[in-house]
DNA sequence: GCAGGTCATCGAAGCGCTTCGACGCGAAGG
DNA sequence: CCTTCGCGTCGAAGCGCTTCGATGACCTGC
């Protein structure tokens, strides 16, 4: 049983094989008889056109890669979440998706642009020097960030707005009274590593306490229960007017309630918690926390309209910031 | 700035294209020297086969599909760390990785292989009666399922041995002298779902306590806190001789740790507690966790080879299991 | 010293598809 | 009535690569 090509499709419609071809990618007019005895014969015989030759006559392989930066210290959830989506609205524009992960560094994004194995690029994790941001620079192929270098000039980025995620919590803490705040952020490697997001949303809650005249502080967090415990224990010693606290590192959020709880403060009593965390933590919480979602799918599904939208050769904006959104739950009121 | 071809190669070394594509498969004898002149030429130019060509030609793609479970209920960790392995190791084949979620369902696979995008397929999270499985008899790509389907006749499957896993902890509260055990199992929809590791688990350990001689029972058991702690406490009321516990839910693994210091039962001393879960969570539980870990890694690896076998024709076993490690730590002696 | 065999290389035929230019035909326009 | 146009369709030329058979050149061994 050999595979069905379009010859087989147009012989058994009796057309040209062109003709099927312009059927199935409906560039040219095709009478609606023709084309529903193209379609018919497509069915019966159960054509797929070979993705190889598609792609070669085409020069469009109608496959995007993604990147991911599988190793620890990005939240897995979060992860998943974006790449779901990202496989699911490719599909809806009839692309597939070729999994990379960073480590494969800028020589794999080189070579699979340069094999025309990919339309284009999405790269996750981005970082404030990013070595793949230059190579990108020179690529042919549209490449779309999510997250920002430090000079995103002629890139196309997209990402949450952290600065409004951040300050959005200061301003539901001013909001609630809470006259002294703390934000828990990453651990201190991402930090390090100069992840943008983590740094801007610091900036963001910073400045919106600071305009609400708030005493604030930030401190980097670990994300083992004992580091974390430990960590609060600290905090508390040092500022023990505490009244709210923002934690912006997920596989932490947890553990501070747990730690909070031990330490003798009631959630939201005497301590309100906001949390910058998909929604499916921050809902399993006990107490349930009030949360700013890392809207994962959103920023996917957006990522991958920009790539399209790049591949059609239309011009998109340099930056795209999604809108943070708070859920208030019960850690805090 | 065209993209270099090979005839662009061919050219440059003075030799003929089907020299150069000899050169780069290695499938016939080519002269060190003239060898050596194609290849500089090839770093010279930069060249790149292009994908699309070489799959039509060859019919081969030299991209395998990756079909994961995109949805809730799943270890995330794990499911990273096996998507890590599989990427990596493909990599060392040569191989790319498309990634496909579940959802697609038995046409988004059987549309990949008809169209000749991927060579083969890989099949995580595969159910007792998984309808993809009758697919996969009949697509001609080879394919490797992680799990197994009721019936595993003709194809290919990898998994832990989780028949093995769950006696291993059987066997080991049974040498630590406990008497009265329980497995605490998965949210009780995946087994609804019958998604088989976790029955296999539970068989294991039963055989195995039952040749112990000892008092076993098994639960399905919850994610958040809260019906793990409600869990937790309607166990403890029924089984007041309770000494061992063995958790088989990665999620839940450190909300039962928590539930019983809560719960006035101290770990190890009066209950010694193994999970069957992913090593960096049972390190970072409190006290850390003896554990048999699921070996993602391993899993990924094998069954990329078994592929890469199946796809040079050799004939690979049905069925492979990979033996579990028991490593102990703080939560049981 | 020549038949037979290797070894290294070449040329050309596809692989299955897209796309461009051409063509025939009926309708519209002069 | 003849030209012009546009619509629907066809044929053929690639796209860049692999692979098969052919061709010399060079050894062997009798």
């Amino acid at each position: 049983m050999r595979t069905v090509t379009i010859a087989d499709v147009a012989k058994h419609a009796g057309v040209a094989v062109s003709t099927v071809s312009y059927v199935l990618s409906g560039k040219r007019a095709i009478s609606a008889t023709t084309r529903q005895r193209v379609l018919d014969s497509v069915r019966v015989l159960g054509y797929h056109p070979n993705a190889g030759a598609r792609a070669l006559a085409s020069k469009r392989a109608k496959v995007i890669a993604l990147v991911l930066p599988l190793r620890a210290g990005m939240n897995l959830p979060v992860l998943m979440q974006f790449a779901t989506s990202v496989v699911t609205t490719a599909r809806q524009y009839d692309h597939d998706v070729l999994l990379m992960t960073a480590d494969e560094g800028p020589d794999g994004l080189h070579r699979v642009a340069a094999s025309a194995l990919v339309d284009g690029l999405l790269l996750m994790d981005v970082e404030i020097h990013d070595p793949r941001v230059p190579l990108l620079r020179r690529l042919a192929e549209p490449a779309v960030l999510i997250g920002f270098p430090a000079d995103p000039e002629g890139l196309t980025c997209v990402d949450l707005d952290f600065a409004r995620a951040g300050a959005l919590c200061a301003d539901h803490l001013a909001d609630l009274g809470r006259r002294e705040i703390v934000l828990l952020g990453a651990p201190s490697v991402v930090y390090e590593r100069g992840t943008g997001f983590a740094e801007r949303t610091m900036a963001g809650f910073a400045e919106a306490a600071a305009r609400h005249g708030l005493k604030a502080g930030a401190w980097p967090c670990e994300e083992s229960f004992d580091e974390v415990h430990a960590a609060v224990k600290r905090l508390l010693d040092e500022r023990p007017g505490l009244s709210g606290l923002v934690v912006h590192n997920e596989a932490a959020a947890g553990h501070v309630l747990g730690a909070l709880r031990i330490l003798g403060r009631r959630v939201p009593e005497d301590v309100s918690v906001v949390a910058i965390c998909p929604d499916d933590i921050a809902e399993r919480a006990s107490p349930a926390l009030t949360s700013v979602l890392v809207p994962a799918e959103d920023v996917g599904r957006q990522a991958v309209r920009l790539l399209m939208a790049k591949l059609e050769g239309q011009s998109v904006p340099e930056s795209t910031l999604l809108e943070p959104r708070l859920t208030i739950r019960e850690s805090s009121r």
